[in-house]
This record gives C-alpha cells, sequence and structure tokens, in this order.
DNA sequence: ATTGACATTGACGTTACGTAAAGGTATATG
DNA sequence: CATATACCTTTACGTAACGTCAATGTCAAT
C-alpha cells in the first residue's frame, strides 16, 4: 500500500502540514519521492506515525519521540515514567496557581497587592531618611561623607531579595543577642554568633568591613543614647553587652 | 524615584529584555526617554509592573492582563475567576494524560499499540478482498466495472472515522431490522427507518445512489444465497422482508 | 583618554504547526 | 485536447514571551 500526503493525513486525521514538518525535522521521511516531486509513503511509515501520534497524545515533545524511537521498549517505558513525573509536577504547579487565586479572590484583593512595592520602595526610602534624620551628622563626622555616601546608595540599589534579606538579618541579630544576654557570656557561643550576624548585617551596608569600625560602631550603640534605646529595647544591657561581644571577637 | 531599566529590573527581579519586551508590545512604557535615548522608569510604573508580575504569576497572558489592567476591580476578579477554569480544565487534561500513561506502563504496551492502525488499515483490505472474492464477478456484470472499482477506491481512501462509521451503521441496521422484523411489517416506521440506513451505509460506497439501484440490490439479496444468508442469520426470511421494505420505500 | 558598566536597536532561536502565496501535476470530463 | 478541479510542491510569515548574541552608543570614574 502507497499512500499520497492526503491519504495519509486523513488516515491519521492529522493535517498534511503536520506530516511536511514531520518530514521538515525528519521524524517521518516518506518511503520515496515520486518523479514529480509528490511524498509518497508506505505502511512502514504508517506505523511510525502511529507511534510519533501514540507518544505525541502523552504531550511529549516530538525531539523526545524522535529519541523514543531509536530506543528499546524498555527505554520507551522509561521514558514515559520520566514524562510522568513531569506532568505531576506540571498539576502541582496548576495547583498551586489556582490556590493562589482562590486566595485572591477571597481576599478581594488584586489592586491592592501592588502596593507592597510601594511599601518597599518606600521602607528603603524610610531607612535612608530616617539614618540621615538621626545619625546622619555624627556617623558623617565619624565615618565621613564617603562612607554614607556610598551606604546610602547601597540602600538605593538594594534589590527586594537584598531587602528582605537584611530584615531577617536584623531579625536574626536581635533574637539571638536576646538569648545570648541571658547566658551573660559576650565571650559564649551565642554571643559571637550575634557578632558574626551583626557584621554580615553591616557589610551590606559599609564598602569594606573593618574590625576597628565594627569595634567603635559597638561602642557607639552605648554612647549614643538613640542607638543605646535601640538595643536596650531588647534587654537592658544588651547595648554594653553588644560591645563587648565585639571586642572580645575583634581580639580574636 | 526614577528607574533606569537595570535598576527596575533589579527591583523587580525579571531581566531588562523583559521590560524592553514589555515597552515593545505596549503593556509597560517608560514613564520618558532620556536625551541619550534611555528608559526612565518612574514610581507609577514601577506600580504598574508589579501589577503586571501579579497576574503573571497566575499564568494569564500578558493580553489579557494588558486587558485587565484597564479594567475595574470587579473585572479583574472575574478574569482571574475565568483564568482559574482554565487552570481546572488545564489540571483535567494532564489528570487524563496521567492516566493513559499509567495504562499503557501497566500494560506493558508502548510498542504493540501501533497495530491497532495496521488492524484497520488489514480490516479495508480484506473488506475489498472479501467483496471481490464473494460477489466480485456477478456485482461487476450487475453494476459493471466502473461502480466496483470506485466503491473499491472509495474503500481504500476511508479515514478511520469513516471506517468506524459504517461499521456502526451495519451493526445499527442489523439491529432495527431485527427489531422491525418482529412487526412483520415491512411498511412500518421501524423498517423504513432500516431501509433509511442502509441507503445511508450504501452511499458510503456508492458514487451516486439511485432509488433504483438500491431495489435491484434488494432483491439480489434474495436472489444470491451468500447474501441471503447474511441477512437470514439476523433472522430467517429478513432477506425478503428487506427486500420489500426497500421496494416500498421506492415506491413512495 | 581609557575602561567598565550600562544603554540602545536589530535579529535570530525557541515549539509545532496554521495559513497563505505562487506555481507545478494528475485526472476526470466535455 | 483543453479545461476544471483536486492535489502536490516550496517558501515564508505568524504564534508567546522572552533568551541570547551582535554591533554600537553613553555615562561615570580613573
Amino acid at each position: 500500500m502507497e499512500y499520497t500526503i492526503l491519504k495519509l493525513a486523513k488516515i491519521a486525521n492529522i493535517s498534511t502540514r503536520t506530516l511536511r514538518y514531520y518530514d521538515e525535522i525528519g521524524i517521518l521521511k516518506p518511503k520515496r519521492i515520486s518523479s514529480s516531486g509528490y511524498r509518497i509513503y508506505g505502511s512502514e511509515e504508517v506505523d511510525i506515525l502511529q507511534q510519533i501520534l501514540f507518544y505525541r497524545q502523552f504531550g511529549l515533545e516530538l525531539t523526545e519521540i524522535k529519541d523514543i524511537l531509536n530506543n528499546t521498549e524498555f527505554s520507551r517505558i522509561n521514558a514515559l515514567r520520566d514524562h510522568k513525573k513531569k506532568l505531576y509536577e506540571k498539576r502541582e504547579q496548576i495547583d498551586i496557581l489556582i490556590k493562589n487565586i482562590e486566595k485572591t479572590i477571597a481576599a478581594g484583593e488584586g489592586r491592592t497587592i501592588m502596593s507592597d512595592n510601594e511599601k518597599f520602595e518606600g521602607f528603603k526610602q524610610k531607612l535612608i531618611d530616617e539614618n540621615e534624620e538621626k545619625y546622619g551628622e555624627e556617623i558623617r563626622e565619624k565615618y565621613g561623607k564617603e562612607t554614607v555616601e556610598k551606604s546610602n546608595q547601597k540602600i538605593k540599589n538594594m534589590t527586594k531579595e537584598q531587602y528582605d534579606k537584611i530584615s531577617g538579618l536584623a531579625a536574626e541579630i536581635n533574637l539571638t543577642l536576646a538569648q545570648a544576654y541571658k547566658t551573660g557570656n559576650p565571650a559564649g557561643e551565642l554571643a559571637q554568633k550575634a557578632v558574626l550576624l551583626h557584621k554580615e548585617w553591616l557589610c551590606f551596608y559599609w564598602d569594606k568591613y573593618s574590625i576597628k569600625a565594627h569595634a567603635a560602631l559597638g561602642q557607639m550603640y552605648v554612647d549614643d543614647e538613640r542607638f543605646k534605646k535601640y538595643y536596650d529595647d531588647i534587654h537592658p544591657g544588651c547595648a554594653e553587652f553588644l560591645r563587648d561581644a565585639i571586642l572580645i571577637y575583634a581580639k580574636k
């Protein structure tokens, strides 16, 4: 049995374009080309096409199918298993999307959500403004104009991820510090961990970190009552505790 | 606050290409273009981008999002509901694919399945061969070489759907005929329905249908014992009953 | 002036075809 | 034998949402 392109297309219930495309990508070549340039398919090609369509129905890509067809029965089943996994993942993805949409609808959101970033932008500006307002002068005195400018610039260029990270860091510092304070030992493991976190946090703002600057900052946390208040809010005496811990870290 | 393309991209955690594309398709144009041709975005654009990304996370298409942004809060939620439906459908589709794959794996198929079409091809050829073997000569005598050739050609060119349809038709004819025979009335509703089905069935094989040819065929069903056996297998006397019914149909 | 980071436009690649367009071939019919 | 019709061919653009060069211009700092 020989088939022209349309006949084969009708049998398989696909378009002739599809067959030409399959020829083009080499997944199904005609048995021969007639003298007038027509594609002629044989029954062997019918079989191959059947297989292609069989695998296509599962959503496999044609390149994958092409590989599969050259493989053994065993690896074909493996390919199907692989694909099944992918489908499971896709379904989970869709499940998540559906849940999110439902949440959104339930919350009557859709419009207000974006204020998130507005907030974020606001936070960043507030962070700079606050710093400027509260400590601008003094810090500029102690660390020089450059350092402060660079710090502000760094804040402006922060991405949301970075912002979220430093927010998280700040929280972690406070938590660790609170725990460490209870031990009463600024040389202890917890206190030193708090110092390390604090260092990491500083590195987000400072262009170059130095232990001396870090120690000086620790002293400032005690000397400046606004800083002192922030840390003593965690627990009275925390500012001094942190300073001591930093000094111990610096001597190591 | 003004942003260059990279700064906005970093804030949103997307690529600059994406922002250029959004500009291109008109979903997010920069606030202004600098003298050097740079895209400059303002905080309003940040908000719009946030909204775009908000809806994009649900898998909505950008054109849909574009529409949504121009709409009211209410229709936004409707859009989400619509999209949720689509996602449900998609998930069902995936479920079906997974089930099919599981079935296939369980059956250890993957290679043997394609024999389905082989069978189909075989059936078509068998249909022709059988007809040739059994009735070839006589039918050729009665209806001429042309009619027979065309009929065979038609069979060869049938698609699987058509094949399935005539298979179904044949079954329906037999069923209707059996019921009609019980009524004993070849002029009755059931018998005439059987004739109509028979006519439809014939039209698959015949190039042009004529009542005369139909009636002649009915007579042949009685005269030729092989045909007669086929119909009398349904019930003795069925061949004659069908012939009579066709004659009545012809006289209407 | 140079360097490096950043900007621009243009254009091809991705997937699996749908959809013309322009033109050749096979076949039945008058 | 000409013609109509059905079928064939190749070429090529369009689809969605960007990724990825390439060639080239601009900004800021050294």
